[in-house]
DNA sequence: GGACAGACTTGGCGTTAATCTG
DNA sequence: CAGATTAACGCCAAGTCTGTCC
């Protein structure tokens, strides 16, 4: 008996200590108190980036030719053209704009000689390049397991390696350690740079961020860093200034990391501060629609079109240097149309442009009255290409926001509307008699109503119709299968009978779910709503009201994403 | 108040890894 | 167990927003 309850003491002992860490650990990691002073961390140390790894020459045999005739390259410039023959099958390398900065590009890296030889791209001819790059990665797929095995525990071998970082007391996961490879820019949309030479990155390049008293990485043998700093009011451990915009691309943290999920948590409480004083901003961008002052009339029209349509805030961009796209804030005459009746509506707007990454937004909604007067007021005198809200950018917009609540910014009204509209979705769809599928079902619509006011489209995948198709065999067969079941139930009565219907049944209805599912995601794109919009406490609060397992809702990144999340948010959480 | 640099979040998509299926 | 299919991941581009300088 004695030893009996020293078992047990001993397991106690062990249990609670353990506990006791656990909760220690999530008090710390999670309500770990903020630096006041805006310094973001006082100990950083980390092994800097991995480097892409240097050109190799093509053998030999695999040649250029320029009119017809074989021409070895010197290196640089060679390694420029198989940054193109590889993208030889994309339709964008036969575009003027693409074929016009890769020459020009191009031709900075050659030897005076091969400039004064090679003038025309026409006249260039990559295939036997493109043929042989098509063959190495027919090589790659066929690699037997053990090559495999080897690539992937040195990849592993580098990861662990420079893949973490020690940011105060923790062990944290660097986001994106290795350096962007050289190779050609292809950017989103109608881009102007397409085609020009993305160089590559060496470590003169590079400032490291670093603790004073962390052990400082090592610049790879015989090379030197930019600049080695020790800011702590940032939270990059490493960066570049890339040669197509001119802008500074960052090593960080991953998502999973102390200093990202602070943030995110914050952007919700920010989101939820939003929620408590909504009304008061919704009446009184109401009221500035009768504003005397033009500024003040077309501030609140796009606050309004901010609020209702989740529009971004849409900042000034240096014309010429990106794709023409725009928000809000920077919308043209030529990319709204005023009906004042619409079939059976009156006041319809109808938005036609490309937002973000050259996506289209279309819609047509019903406005106010008010808000259609002022928009014909806004567009009398003016031509396509001008301004809707001439009075009005990004800036003083903001300024005026961070008046009506301390932090509030456009983006603020995206992720509020997002998130409240999750959770209304979900109290609307979700049935507590469903099944699991039939939740998750609803759970999923319930985020494809965000993914859709967010306007995150995808392109169907490319085996969409196919992917459809299997399913639908599938069902087929499930049905079939159960018609059989049914039979043999009739004739036999056996309990065992009976379950094996239920439980084909259920498999129909399983596959039944997913088709839909799927029918319904054809050209909507969940990922981004959810990893950046949803406040992931509905989501972990809704799994735990339902009985729903967290892995049937967020993936193991996602959920090492949320763990903050998991962690705090009880099943009666509201947003 | 406008230009610009800097820092950080958000975005779709192609590739890769995991899982499924015959 | 290999090939097909699907889900996850990483790439890298493109936004937002703040702060500084003039």
């Amino acid at each position: 008996h004695l030893i009996i309850w020293y078992i047990i003491l001993c397991f106690s002992v062990f249990f609670f200590s353990v506990m006791g860490c656990v909760l220690l650990f999530v008090v710390f990691r999670w309500e770990e108190e903020r630096y006041t002073d805006g310094s973001k961390w006082r100990f950083l140390e980390h092994k800097g980036p991995v480097f892409a790894p240097p050109y190799e020459p093509l053998p030999d045999k695999v040649k250029f030719y320029y009119d017809g005739k074989p021409m070895k390259l010197s290196a640089p410039a060679e390694e420029v053209t198989t940054f193109f023959s590889k993208m030889l099958d994309h339709e964008y390398t036969t575009k003027d704009i693409f074929r016009k900065n890769f020459f020009k590009d191009w031709r900075k890296e050659m030897t005076s000689e091969e400039k004064s030889k090679i003038t025309d791209l026409n006249k260039c001819n990559f295939s036997e390049m493109s043929e042989y790059f098509k063959t190495q990665s027919e090589a790659r797929k066929q690699m037997s397991k053990e090559e495999k095995q080897k690539i992937k525990e040195e990849n592993e071998r580098l990861l662990q390696e420079y893949g973490f970082c020690i940011m105060d007391n923790h062990k944290e996961r660097i986001g994106n350690f290795r350096i962007e490879p050289p190779g050609l820019f292809r950017g989103r949309g109608d881009h102007p740079k397409m085609g020009m030479l993305k160089r590559r990155i060496r470590p003169e390049d590079i400032i490291i961020n670093c603790s004073k008293d962390s052990k400082q990485p090592k610049p790879p043998p015989g090379t030197k860093w930019k600049e080695v700093r020790h800011d702590n009011k940032v939270t990059w451990l490493a960066s570049w200034t890339e040669n197509i915009q001119g802008s500074i691309k960052y090593i960080m943290l991953n998502p999973s990391s102390r200093i990202k999920g602070e943030k995110d948590w914050q952007k919700y409480e920010t989101a939820r501060r939003l929620k408590k004083c909504v009304d008061r901003i919704r009446t009184q961008y109401r009221d500035d629609w009768k504003s005397k002052e033009m500024r003040i009339r077309q501030r609140a029209v796009a606050l309004y079109f901010i609020d209702k349509l989740a529009l971004r805030a849409g900042n000034e961009k240096e014309e010429g240097e990106t794709a023409d796209t725009v928000g809000c804030c920077s919308l043209r005459v030529e990319h709204i149309k005023l009906y004042p009746k619409m079939d059976d509506q009156e006041y319809v707007v109808e938005f036609d442009f490309l937002g973000k990454d050259s996506i289209r937004y279309y819609n047509k909604i019903p406005v106010e009255k008010r808000v259609f007067k002022n928009l014909q007021l806004f567009l009398e005198n003016k031509q396509p290409e001008d301004d809707l809200f001439d009075r009005l950018n990004t800036s003083i917009l903001n300024k005026h926001l961070q008046e009506l609540m301390d932090g509030l910014t456009a983006k603020v009204f995206r992720t509020y509307n997002a998130s409240i509209t999750l959770q209304q979705q979900l109290k609307e769809l979700t049935c507590p008699d469903d099944s699991v599928p039939a939740k998750i079902l609803s759970y999923n619509r319930a985020n494809r109503a965000v993914a859709i006011l967010c306007n995150h489209q995808r392109a169907p995948p490319k085996t969409f119709e196919k992917s459809m198709q299997n399913l639908q065999t599938k069902i087929d067969e499930k049905q079939n299968q159960l018609s059989a079941a049914r039979k043999q139930l009739k004739a036999a009565k056996a309990d065992r009978k009976r379950k094996a219907v239920q439980r084909i049944e259920e498999q129909l209805m399983k596959l039944q779910v997913q088709a839909t599912d799927r029918e319904e995601n054809k050209q909507i794109a969940l990922g981004t709503s959810k990893l950046n919009y949803l406040d992931p406490r509905i989501s972990v609060a809704w799994c735990k009201k339902f009985g729903i397992p967290i892995e049937k809702i967020y993936n193991k990144t996602q959920r090492e994403k949320f763990a903050w999340a998991i962690d705090m948010a009880e099943k009666d959480y509201e947003f």
